[in-house]
RNA sequence: GGUGGAGUGGCCGAGAGGCGAGGCUCGGGACUGCAAAUCCCGCUACACGGGUUCAAAUCCCGUCUCCACCUCCA
């Protein structure tokens, strides 16, 4: 039984791990940054679908009714640029990379939002939060058609990165000429020749870069909700804005703000400035999504991850002796049901400790491979239930039909047949105490990538 | 300059006053005709210098190194 009232989660606003009590009892009201469609995703990007993802699936195998928001930004400078270098329309980039991004989280079995709003999609509610915000005087029009939220006369802002306004380096490219304070941010820009725009009572342009995620969770999550995430360079300025526009506007915003850390290589953060070799689609021409997942998921969501394809390759090897524990427990004691043990539920309780959780994994692995070798298939079930049980939360289950087991089609029975018959050739051979042959025999099946194994019930294989 | 974070064994990575997470690698053993798979044992670490404490990787003071954000960022 999973104790829903016992999760605690850590507050970027407080600084501290607090526990979570949602607004409206059994539901859960999430928005999470995502992408700005500008290019294709590193695995920097897609450890924070991730993340999110599994504490999203923990909400729900906690009995919460989770609606989960992820925006995608279709609409900023970064696009625009790319377009004129593609040489491709503006929206042509955006949804280019759209896909990208969905193909990636597909592939690492990111459950899709509830909701993904795109920005273009919601500049009515952009311009009405605009208008709410100038008549009641926190944001002016200085008639140059942009639209700037003054940050001096708000209550309160820079609280989620704990800044002072007057801390702050200058902006220094901003144009000053129309703002109050450069310190000041656009809701909107004005249009510029070339560029897309939309009308507004201000002139026409486009949105600044924080406006849509203000607009956006108001209109599906309304004025208050549960958790915003995003990654942790999200913090300031975007996060800072969203909050100062919101609230401005008079709504209570976000009540908990959970930030990923960032993947780096060397020691520095992955940027978008690097090559093309840490792309999620050129990471999986050598490891299975799945194995991919495991291995972005196993690092404390709060903790920067040093990823090196080294790493990379051997938390693969761990996650398929995992996984051959499963197949070899479904081949003895069929169907294995998920079940959430106690012990993992508090562990993802205390703020999704999913790395200690990977270590109960391992013992519940050892238990039931020595329950194999003791034939002991109760055993071997308990433990392949809570295994399959904690690996459905970690979006890391092999018989999650979104994995679509390759070898479960009609060839797996062709092949079968095939090896079998190889399989007791070799068999005879090892009765008459011919090893050579039996050798052979095995070495051209192990050159056919399939291998091996000797087991008390007889030889099995298994496709590498 | 401001704000925040990090330094743990060959590698990855938890923990945050006591009795040494876990994985991978490596070495040894069991099992096996040999393998493979599996299990068992071993390798005993917390940047540095002080301090507090019966006890410090964990708290305090100082130092070093690295990283991030400060209006493009997951």
């Amino acid at each position: 039984m999973t104790a829903v009232n016992s999760l605690k989660l850590y507050d970027t606003a407080t600084r501290s791990v607090r526990e979570f009590q949602p607004l409206k009892k059994g539901h859960v009201s999430m928005y999470v940054c995502g992408a700005t469609v500008q290019a294709a995703p590193h695995v920097g990007h897609i450890r924070s679908g991730v993340n999110f993802d599994i504490l999203r699936r923990w909400l729900a195998a906690s009995g919460f009714n989770v609606t989960f928001i992820r925006n995608v930004t279709d609409i900023d400078d970064k696009i625009l640029h790319k377009a004129v270098h593609e040489e491709i329309p503006w929206w042509a980039v955006a949804i280019k990379y759209e896909r990208a991004f969905a193909d990636a989280y597909d592939a690492l079995n990111v459950l899709p939002p509830t909701y993904e709003p795109r920005a273009t999609g919601h500049i009515t509610q952009m311009i009405e939060l605009m208008q709410t915000l100038i008549e009641n005087g926190s944001a002016y029009a200085p008639g140059n058609g942009d639209v700037y939220l003054e940050v001096r006369k708000l209550k309160s802002y820079l609280t989620l990165s704990n800044q002072k306004l007057d801390d702050l380096l200058p902006a220094g490219d901003a144009d000053e000429t129309y703002k109050r304070d450069p310190r000041d941010f656009a809701l909107w820009k004005a249009a510029k020749p070339g560029d897309p725009s939309w009308p507004t009572p201000w002139g026409d342009g486009r949105p600044g870069w924080h406006l849509e995620c203000s607009a956006m969770a108001h209109a599906y999550l309304g004025t208050e909700f549960d958790i915003h995430g995003g990654g942790l360079d999200l913090i300031f300025p975007h996060h800072e804005n969203e909050i100062a526009q919101s609230q401005a506007a008079g709504y209570g915003f976000a009540n908990l703000w959970m930030h990923n850390a960032w993947v780096t290589t060397s020691g520095e953060k992955m940027s978008k400035s690097l090559g093309n070799s840490l792309l999620v689609m050129e990471v999986l021409k050598r490891v299975r999504g799945i194995e991919l997942r495991w291995y972005l998921g196993s690092a404390h969501y709060r903790s920067m991850l040093e990823f090196s394809f080294e790493a990379l390759e051997e938390s693969a090897v761990a996650f398929r002796r995992i996984e051959s524990f499963l197949k070899r427990a479904k081949e003895t004691v069929g169907e294995i049901s998920p079940a959430i043990a106690d012990e993992f539920a508090a562990l993802m309780n205390d703020d999704l400790a999913v790395p200690q959780s990977l270590a109960l994994i391992s013992e519940w692995q050892r238990a039931g491979n020595t329950a194999f070798t003791a034939g002991n298939t109760a055993e071997v079930a308990k433990n392949a239930s809570f295994i399959r049980g904690a690996l459905s939360i970690l979006g890391c289950d092999p018989f999650d039909p979104h994995y679509g087991e390759a070898n479960s089609s009609d060839l797996t029975s062709a092949v079968d047949g095939l090896i079998a018959a190889l399989l007791e050739q070799r068999e005879a051979a090892r009765v008459r105490k011919d090893f050579a042959a039996a050798d052979s025999i095995r070495d051209r099946i192990t050159a056919m990538g399939i291998s091996i194994e000797d087991t008390p019930q007889g030889p099995r294989w298994s496709i590498n």
